[in-house]
DNA sequence: AACTATTTTTAGACAAGGCTAAAAATTGTT
DNA sequence: AACAATTTTTAGCCTTGTCTAAAAATAGTT
């Protein structure tokens, strides 16, 4: 069994390995963790002597199989409260995110389980990431960023890959849903905005909102 | 927001204070904690800094109203979990002990109340228990235990003293359940077994079965 | 290739929570 | 009241996870 802390390091390692396919460096970790240098590379000694991550000295770091299976079990957990909360506990997806923070450490194989079961199985969570089967594996899926999209071309809101209050809030109050069809209308050079359709309304975002809204590309 | 340690130490005071209501002493909260007596006075220094305890050197320890109020929010989310884990996830109520023990820590009002909510402002847990309402009041009963009941007198199975796994399993396998009525058909002075009436059927229990098992008697 | 800037690691310290062994206080017994 | 037994506290040390400051390694630039 793991540790809260070394939990957490296996989970962020897990994410920024994504980002830094050829090894997740101490300072990226450290300000990952928000948490200094020093000890993060305390860390990796440790959760190296276990096993869960490959680590050379100055040379970044990255999961074993073990540390990865790990790290999905965490994120595993934390998706599938967050889809207790919003969907049962009436929690709205901006308030989820701290509390699923906690319950992910919460340590028993039957009640991931049978809360995964209680839930119907879900796929995705509130902001549209993808939650692990009790194997581990992750449903792929052919999602893009809204600022790939050419003019006119149309999608489905499908998750946001920032998941801050500010972003999600920003989403309600222009009623941006998981999903909604969306169309790019016209896209400015200048400041890389673009104009939007959703819900019959027409509306200008600029690059810090098209770069954090994922969507699946209609076919056409 | 107080420690997991601190927390669990707030919650054994808690129950030791029913038993021992001159005050706990460090040896009867060293054992109840599962540590040493050394471990427990310096505890016991930082909660009473805190002014979570009322400690005098050599004198035992009483909970402060602040100490009283964590430890009531401890307590009913512990028991407000074990109903969620039974009522919803389809575990049996000699299963969700440790489990609940570790979701009693997670930090959230609004959680606590909406699975307060979500669950229909239950008043007991699954072992008959009392949870505290979120202002912190706890429901009086009369209950008392089997073994308190004269011959010929009947009650209501309302609770339990002992919640091992093993004694729990014991009454399922003998099929008494909280809410089903018993009667006590005779009672055996030399080893104080009682022979008594559930579903039908006559059973005889030592007394460490009626020693640990709470009745409401019935009106007569 | 050498010098500088940056990144990473090491060394030593600290707080929380726990332990062992020894000292001090309390309680019990004659 | 005095000695013995028990309980409680103190003192010093350990582990986990963190920090700061200094040293070492790597990367970047001329």
């Amino acid at each position: 069994m793991f540790s809260l802390s070394e939990e957490n390091y296996l989970k962020a390692i897990f994410h920024l390995e994504k980002k830094y396919s050829a090894g997740v460096s101490t300072n990226a970790l450290a300000e990952e963790m928000e948490t200094k240098a020093s000890s993060v590379t305390d860390m990796l000694k440790k959760l190296s002597d276990k096993n869960l991550v490959k680590y050379r000295k100055y040379q970044g770091v990255h999961l074993s199989e073990n540390g990865k299976h790990a790290a999905i079990e965490v994120i595993r957990k934390h998706r599938l409260w967050e889809v207790f909360l919003v969907e049962k506990l009436n929690f709205s997806w901006d308030e989820v995110h701290d509390i699923a923070e906690q319950l992910e450490h919460i340590k028993s194989e039957k009640l991931t389980d049978e809360l995964d079961k209680f839930l119907g199985h879900p796929k995705r969570d509130p902001h549209g990431d993808p939650i692990p089967d009790a194997a581990g594996n992750f449903r792929i899926s052919n999602k893009m960023l809204l600022s790939d999209l050419s003019e006119g071309q149309s999608g489905i809101c499908v998750g946001v890959k920032d998941s801050s209050t500010e972003f999600l809030r920003y989403l309600d109050k222009n009623e941006i849903t998981l999903g909604k069809p969306i169309k790019v209308v016209q896209r400015e050079e200048y400041d890389d905005s673009l104009l939007i359709q959703v819900n019959e309304n027409e509306l200008r975002v600029s690059k810090s909102i098209s770069t954090n809204l994922f969507v699946k590309p209609t076919e056409s």
